[in-house]
DNA sequence: CACTTGACCTGTCCGC
DNA sequence: TGCGGACAGGTCAAGT
């Protein structure tokens, strides 16, 4: 599931891969896969040069020459991986193509072709993710940007900023308030949970039981383990993969995320899985009160 | 208004 | 072996 960190690789590998390429073609398996976006998406596409790559919160920004962008979200399965023709991997009908991931494969949505023949493929198995072409000078107008809260990573956002913005939601929980990107950005299920559980708060507590001092240990927490991630490459539970198609190992590092009934570092209890805001939480019961 | 729940999807896993 | 159902979770719309 790609949150703040996976996607932040995902924007680094495209920097190195695709700034400077020009679209030849492109191709999608419906127009679902691109809402809210001129009809004709292959030829506003067309010709157009990758100027940069960003991320906000947890979308993609490829801004292009024409003074538009190609806005990304990879949801929960989404991938943007980028082949090489001189890739083994590129293309289909290769005898093992699962085997060495080749692509384009059936969770293909969208193919960009480049001048000089490589490729950047939109994957997504459960097609909850998105792409976007809007000009560049509209995306401070669109509601999620207008509403999404500041960057963990940022040197501006200090703790005091995330207590004061999460203190605005006071009768939630606090994985609730931390999972919603008007309080923070980027942050999902997985570093919701690790950083809850290293400043030792259960994320079933309400924001206004929570002590300023523990919400600003959840800051450092979740900068923490924000920054581990992306150092690891990022989190592989099932899909993700970076626009390489490589995946990441946070998830060996994980303290509680998809460890139930393992011991916690900490104190050795097991870990348990609940719900909380309607998500599959992991907490340790002595650690967490 | 503040907050919670359901819908969107499909692959995988579990129990029978 | 096959089948039904639960589950995975980011975001927004709908419900309480």
């Amino acid at each position: 599931m790609p949150e703040l960190p996976e996607v932040e690789i995902v924007c680094m590998g495209l920097r190195r891969l695709i700034v400077g390429k020009t679209v030849l073609s492109e191709s999608h398996d419906s127009d679902k896969a691109f809402p809210n976006s001129p009809g004709d998406v292959g030829g506003f596409l067309l010709g157009a040069t990758v100027v940069s790559v960003r991320r906000r919160a947890k979308v993609i920004l490829v801004d292009l020459s024409t003074r538009y962008t190609l806005l990304v979200h990879l949801k929960m399965t989404g991938q943007l991986v980028y082949v090489d023709p001189s890739d083994e991997r590129f293309g289909a009908g290769h005898p093992n193509a699962s085997l060495i991931g080749a692509l384009p494969d059936r969770s293909t949505r969208v193919t960009l072709e480049f001048c000089d023949g490589s490729r950047l493929f939109f994957n997504d198995q459960r097609k909850f993710g998105w792409m976007r072409l809007i000009p560049t000078n509209e995306i401070d107008t669109l509601e999620f940007f207008k509403r999404v809260g500041p960057e963990p990573l940022d040197k501006a956002t200090t703790a005091d900023v995330f207590v004061a913005r999460i203190k605005k939601r006071l009768g939630t929980t606090v994985k609730a308030a931390l999972l919603d990107q008007s309080v923070i950005a980027g942050v999902g299920n997985i570093y919701a949970d690790e950083s809850l559980w290293g400043a030792r708060i259960h994320p079933a507590t309400r924001v206004k039981d929570v002590s300023d001092e523990s919400l600003r240990l959840l800051f450092s927490e979740l900068v923490f383990v924000l920054a581990l991630s992306i150092e690891k490459g990022g989190s592989t539970d099932k899909t993700y993969v970076n626009a390489e198609g490589k995946k990441g190992s946070y998830i060996k590092f994980a303290r509680v995320f998809r460890r139930e009934k393992q011991p916690c570092p900490r104190c050795s209890t097991e870990i348990v899985k609940s719900r909380v805001a309607g998500r599959g939480t992991h907490t340790c019961p002595v650690c967490q009160k």
